[in-house]
DNA sequence: AAGCTGTGCAACCGCGAACGT
DNA sequence: AACGTTCGCGGTTGCACAGCT
């Protein structure tokens, strides 16, 4: 590739820049404008090559930049932003005035990540640590620590953040609980199964399908999981009203195995595979997936409580089987499910 | 006071996109 | 369409400074 030499040409200066040189360069482009990068320096008088003159104006002696500390409310800005957009400075710069894209990332890898990374969070995806088990505790803590926690902008969305890590661990929790199983020996899906190997569905729609599985529970007319129209065109109106449905998922193809009994929800229902893998991927693996996981879909804390409630009553009304109820059973009394919510 | 370590930030580098011929 | 040049972006480096031992 004809890559331009640039700097590694001799002769031209390289390091900080003297305030002469920075004269000169504001000078020349107050009067002239900076035209064509490469030809200013020999017009401005300068011994630099001409991506060295950009680099300086625009990150620093521009006129319109705005230097000093970031306030709350442009951190708060940063950290919303890049939430959505990673690590797009220039696209993130562009919605804070006069501040560049240099100046941003540098104040996101010096402050912002490190508060991120130190409260268990995945600088990166804003989602708790993929050790999601082994920062439970950081997040508790956090939890009552944070009236400490100085920075305002930071600790709001320090908060969001952990309240999705609650529900996740809990969700987390219930996949670790209830492992994928084999299907049945009676089971009736094999053959007329009608949304085994339905496509694939996002993460953000399983989140969804727990959700609705919960509320079916009670409902006459669902005797079966087979019933619900699970088609990828009936997912498709519920991904276009889903935040960040534009940003890539982690598929997951549908590994309904059995019908439950008398519409009962069976959390090992749902086995996630990776895209085009053949293996499961374990509930660690799962939350380690770079799909960032919206906010605004993630299932309440106390519908996932109830959710499993729920289950648990149904299980123990019903031919589920003898293990059911003491597995919901030690679900609902293991501490740890109830002390990270 | 000297040396070490950590931090913040300006500047550089390399790549790919955009542009011009 | 193909090629060369320029520009802009994101990752990385290296230096200055502060704080600590």
């Amino acid at each position: 590739m004809g890559r331009s030499p640039c700097c590694d040409e001799t002769g031209l200066k390289k390091g900080p820049w003297t305030p002469e040189e920075d004269q000169k360069l504001v000078k020349h482009i107050q009067k002239h404008g900076h035209g064509s990068w490469r030809a200013l320096p020999k017009l401005a008088g300068l011994n630099r090559c001409g991506k060295s003159c950009r680099l300086r104006w625009t990150n620093y002696l521009r006129p319109d930049i705005k230097r000093g500390k970031f306030s709350e409310e442009e951190e708060q800005t940063i950290l919303n932003l890049h939430s959505v957009l990673g690590n797009k400075w220039s696209a993130i710069a562009s919605h804070l005035p006069g501040r560049t894209d240099n100046e941003i990332k540098n104040f996101w890898n010096t402050h912002l990540k490190k508060k991120l990374i130190q409260m268990g969070f995945d600088p990166m995806t804003h989602r708790p640590r993929t050790d999601i088990f082994s920062s439970l505790p950081n997040l508790i803590a956090l939890a009552n620590l944070k009236e400490l926690i100085d920075h305002h902008s930071l600790e709001e969305h320090a908060l969001r953040l952990q309240t999705e890590a609650a529900q996740m661990a809990k969700l987390q929790y219930l996949q670790y609980l209830f492992p994928p199983q084999p299907p049945a020996s009676s089971n009736i899906a094999t053959s007329s199964n009608q949304i085994n190997n339905i496509g694939t569905f996002s993460d953000i729609e399983a989140f969804n399908l727990l959700n609705s599985l919960a509320s079916l529970k009670d409902s006459p007319s669902v005797s079966s999981l087979s019933q619900l129209d699970l088609s990828a065109s009936s997912l498709q109106g519920i991904n276009d009203s889903i935040p960040f449905s534009h940003l890539p998922d982690l598929q997951i193809p549908c590994n309904y195995q059995a019908p439950p009994p008398k519409g009962m929800v069976q959390a090992s229902e749902f086995t996630v595979f990776s895209q085009g893998g053949n293996s499961p991927i374990s509930p660690f693996q799962f939350a380690s997936s770079s799909t960032p996981f919206p906010p605004s879909v993630a299932p309440p804390v106390t519908q996932i409580s109830s959710m499993v409630n729920s289950l648990g009553d149904a299980s123990s009304n019903s031919s589920y089987g003898e293990e059911a109820p003491s597995v919901w059973h030690d679900l609902l009394e293991d501490p740890m499910f109830h002390d990270i919510a």
